[in-house]
DNA sequence: TATTTACCCATTGACAAAGTAGGTTAATGT
DNA sequence: ACATTAACCTACTTTGTCAATGGGTAAATA
C-alpha cells in the first residue's frame, strides 16, 4: 500500500468543500455537514480543531453557531489544506518534521525532494473553488 | 503524517542500486548486501522475494550463489520497483487495487487521478542508473 | 435558563507495516 | 558423497498510527 493522503486529509478537504458550497456568511453546525457528508461528526471535530486553530475556518459558539470560511474558495489551496491537517506533504518518513537523519550521502535523498515539490506545486496549483460542482 | 513511500519500497531501492554497484555479472549475497545497507536480512528476503518473482532480480541458489540485476541498472525506472514493491503508487486510498467505489460524482477524484499521474510520471523518469554514485 | 454548538482531553479498536523465527530446497566446493 | 552456503517459503509477533468514540466544559443565543 501506499496512501500519502489519509482520511483524515480528506475529510477536511470535503469539510472545506461543503462550506464552499454553502453561502458565504452563513454559520453552518458541525452537525449539519457530518449528516450531508456521512461522516463521524465526533471526528471531523478534531479536524475542525486544526483548520479553526490556524484560521482558515471561523468557529462560533452556541445556538446558531457553527463555522464559515474565512477567506473565498478561491484563496485556499488544496496543498495548504492538506499539509495542514496531514502534517506534512512527504513522500518518505525522512523528510518530515525531525525525523532521524539517515545516513549520508543518501543517493535517493534529491528525488525524495524533487517529489516532494511537483506534489506540492501541482496540489498548490488547486484551490477550493475547483472543486466546486459548478466549475468549468 | 503521509508517507506515500514506505520502508518496503526504499529498501528495495537501496537493494537494487546495491546490486547496480556489484560487477553485472557478480551473484551478491543478501547477507553481503544486508550489512553493508545495515539493513535486516530476514526482512529483504521477503522483498527478494518480490523482486525474483517478477524477474527483476535472478536469484541463485546455493554456495556461491546470490542475487544480479537481469538488466542494465538503466534498464529500471524507480516506478517499476515501487510500484511493485509498494503494490502501488495511488496518492488515497480509493484509487488502490479493488477499493471500494465511494460516493459518486466525488469532486476530488480528478485531483488525486492528476496526481498520481504526475508522480508516477518523475518516477518513471528516473532510472537505477541516475542513482548511483558516479551519475553526473 | 434551557438549548445549541464549538472546543477540549483521554481512550479504544482495528489494521497494516516492520521485523522475527524456523524451516525446506537447491547448488557448490571440497 | 556431504557439509556448507544461500535462496526461498510459511507463519508469527510486535509495534505504531489512524480512525473513531466517549464524556465532558465553555460560550452564545433564543
Amino acid at each position: 500500500m501506499a496512501a500519502m493522503i489519509s482520511s483524515r486529509g480528506r475529510y477536511a478537504l470535503r469539510v472545506m468543500t461543503d462550506l464552499a458550497g454553502q453561502p458565504p456568511e452563513r454559520l453552518v453546525p458541525l452537525k449539519e455537514i457530518a449528516d450531508r457528508q456521512g461522516l463521524s461528526r465526533k471526528y471531523l471535530e478534531t479536524i475542525m480543531a486544526t483548520l479553526s486553530k490556524n484560521g482558515l475556518v471561523a468557529g462560533q459558539h452556541g445556538k446558531g453557531g457553527g463555522y464559515q470560511l474565512s477567506r473565498r474558495p478561491e484563496e485556499y489551496t488544496l496543498g495548504e489544506i492538506l499539509r495542514l491537517t496531514e502534517g506534512n506533504l512527504a513522500p518518505v518518513a525522512c523528510l518530515e518534521e525531525g525525523a532521524v537523519p539517515c545516513a549520508h550521502p543518501c543517493p535517493t535523498l534529491p528525488v525524495w525532494e524533487k517529489l516532494e515539490h511537483i506534489v506540492g506545486e501541482y496540489l498548490d496549483s488547486v484551490t477550493l473553488a475547483d472543486l466546486l460542482p459548478n466549475s468549468f
